[in-house]
DNA sequence: TCATAATCGTTAGCATTGAAATGATATTAA
DNA sequence: TTAATATCATTTCAATGCTAACGATTATGA
């Protein structure tokens, strides 16, 4: 659905047009358009490269922040489940960006940590994935973008995103 | 990566602090999660009892305005491949949401045509959706759910989303 | 102590996703 | 007309992603 497309509800849906409100649909609409559009243009134009997805980029990312983290707070920060991140790295691992180490003083907790190849592939790549960031919110103001950024900020906050 | 956490990649990246725009990054972070956020939230508490992704309730939805669309406008307003579509459609198709209707002036046109089941679905699935959109941007006030609809559309514009 | 519960990562099974290859159909050009 | 090209949807294959089940480890409490 077309974000303009959308606006034609009104006159399609059997629901009362007062118990929609509209203003969330739209929120809610663009947010994941934009947010879609970012994540194909990022992969297509950055990514595909190397063959990263944005969540395999956003787990090297945070090792490339931290050296070595645990998957469960690998999953919190990308959004995704457990077993999901015990997917990615086995693929991370194929590719010799990280690998597994067993925690010591809690043999149940497993940390990532990643390797020296993969700290050359995060230095080749954030710099291209940054020029993207930049280019796909150049078309707001600086006080435009801390008010997107603060608003989206309420929006996680009081969600628990 | 937690949003709050991002701060600290100056203190860590060997680039110059000069050479980053905090700002792109604090919206680029903050858009992701918040679309993730919402995502897993609608799937879980609203999808999931009808098995459905964002992707196929999204299909489905356009189908419930339209009656009848072609597989590449579906592709286009989802922001996924034809090739997604035509899996997912696989899928609703098995679920008798929805069936396929080649087009008889183009015979290379497939059009996805609602079932009255599919159509049942969506008239007792989409009451629950709306709350739960309704509920995701509940701590904005209206005046600031125009605003960020309104940044977000000029990022969805500028970049062709 | 030692059984029970809690926590952690992985695995299994299935659906989703995209790139590339394929097949079918339509269009174009000679 | 007919051969070449273009445009569709589908299939194939590998990776991503979730839930639920599982096994291993640690913590708790009688």
């Amino acid at each position: 659905m077309l974000p303009e497309e959308k606006d034609t509800i009104n006159q399609l849906t059997k629901a009362p047009i007062e118990s929609l409100n509209l203003h969330s649909i739209t929120v809610v609409t663009n947010l994941y358009r934009a947010a879609q559009g970012l994540r194909n243009k990022m992969e297509r134009e950055v990514l595909a490269k190397h063959g990263l997805s944005w969540t395999s980029f956003s787990i090297l990312y945070d090792l490339w922040i931290w050296d070595s983290v645990e998957t469960k707070k690998l999953a919190l920060s990308a959004g995704v489940s457990k077993a999901t991140i015990s997917n990615i790295t086995n693929t991370l691992e194929r590719k010799e960006l990280c690998y597994r180490k067993v925690d010591n003083r809690d043999r149940r907790i497993t940390c990532v940590v990643l390797t020296d190849k993969g700290r050359k592939v995060m230095e080749e790549l954030y710099p291209k994935f940054h020029e993207g960031e930049v280019e796909v919110v150049s078309s707001l103001s600086i006080e435009e973008q801390k008010v997107i950024s603060s608003l989206l900020r309420r929006v996680i906050r009081e969600n628990d995103f």
